[in-house]
DNA sequence: ACAAAAGTGTTCAGCGTACACCCATGC
DNA sequence: GCATGGGTGTACGCTGAACACTTTTGT
């Protein structure tokens, strides 16, 4: 513990609430906790910030040894800094959320004294250290709001995907059923999506087209934002 | 110094950017620091936690002195935690953002190292000491995003008040012009405002309508929210 | 009577919403 | 041939946007 304590500032952490979207559910990454305190516990990858680190670098560089995914969508929610939400002593932390496509990353427990990591569907999630159920509720909340107002499918899906898959993550993070016919129209008419020759591959009986993100417009909604509804 | 560093986390701040509305314009409230580090320059209010007490009631104890005003309005706005922030060491602020309504309050600098408080319009701030500038930016830029999906006059405008008044404020915020017809219609119809019999005692010519919020109304669409255009 | 500010109503276009049918494939 | 899932178009209603004239009062 001495070793441990050296490099790291001792009352400041990040913690991250990471999305990933597959087998058409909303996920979030858990690890189980290898030592104490809480050990045996599920919990966010987080950890303290070593000296001359800025919180976003300490959740990129735990998301890194989760993930494998160093470019990443990062966005930070907000300070939870309760006086006893980590008994041993007082921590503030700083909460993250992250979106990270299939595909991209790998899970792996470096960097953590885990025992295992892996993702849970964000309806079932089990129970959680310290203050854990807290953020993601407030990441939680803060995706639901973001979806409305700014284009989040290419942090979540594959490359190429196909609009029922597109609108099942809507379904899923919004929690409610939306018009296909709708939902392709305002999706096309915003130019986000360019059509591609190819059709779903996995897909038995009458395939559904695939599509790729524009890149240029999906960045110009990202700064501009728009209104789903 | 080591009698002030005694109950106090040296690591760790709340700064707060206090909006106002007056004279027709969006102010800002600085104060002129009266000690070192950067005695002379204008910062925003703020300063260290104490030992068992979160970031945002440091926040609202800051507030209290310089304003005292105990029940205000207050969000956070994010985590500042440059390296070479605070150059003599290293502390991480939480930047929050305030609204205050004019009558309510009354500056003193109780609390503060400082020579003078008061208001500067928000487009007209002096060089302010820090990453001052950065937070305001940041709290300005979600004041502009939060006025567009909830109502936010109640904590800036006085009791009673006018449309035209009303109106100026979201023209200030939002940095231009709008429709009178427009923006009448869009408050009527929210059922936001009650109207009163009495008028404007301050114009002189064609004295304008007073109204109060609605607030049962008020609390519902900060919940709900709403899009303006 | 003129200037300044406040109050009011209408029209149009675009978009969100609801809704039904045909097509392709696998069993 | 039937079930499953994918693709497409239309009609209606609301609301955001543009816009001009009248009323009041102080000078």
């Amino acid at each position: 513990m001495a070793n441990w304590l050296k490099n790291t500032i001792k009352n400041a952490s990040s913690d991250c609430v990471v999305f990933g979207f597959e087998d058409f559910s909303l996920k979030i990454l858990l690890y189980k906790r290898g030592i104490n305190p809480c050990k045996g516990a599920w919990a966010l990858p987080g950890g303290f910030l070593k000296k001359g680190e800025l919180f976003e670098e300490a959740a990129r560089r735990i998301l890194k040894a989760t993930t494998g995914v160093t470019d990443i969508y990062l966005e930070e929610v907000a300070v939870f800094d309760q006086l006893d939400r980590f008994p041993p002593w007082r921590v503030f932390t700083v909460g993250y959320f992250a979106l990270v496509k299939p595909g991209k990353y790998k899970i792996t427990a470096t960097g953590l004294d885990s025992t295992e990591v892996r993702w849970f569907k964000f309806n079932e999630l089990p129970e959680l250290a310290w203050d854990h159920k807290q953020i993601v509720d407030t990441a939680l909340h803060k995706l639901r709001s973001l979806v409305l107002h700014k284009p989040i499918g290419l942090e979540l899906m594959p490359n190429k995907f196909t609009l029922p898959q597109l609108q099942t993550l809507y379904e899923v993070v919004l929690d409610r059923p939306l018009d296909r016919r709708n939902f392709r129209k305002k999706m096309i008419q915003m130019n986000l999506l360019k059509k591609l020759d190819e059709r779903d591959p996995n897909n038995k009986t009458n395939a559904a087209y695939l599509y790729k993100f524009d890149k240029r417009v999906y960045n110009k909604l990202i700064t501009k934002g728009f209104i789903l509804e």
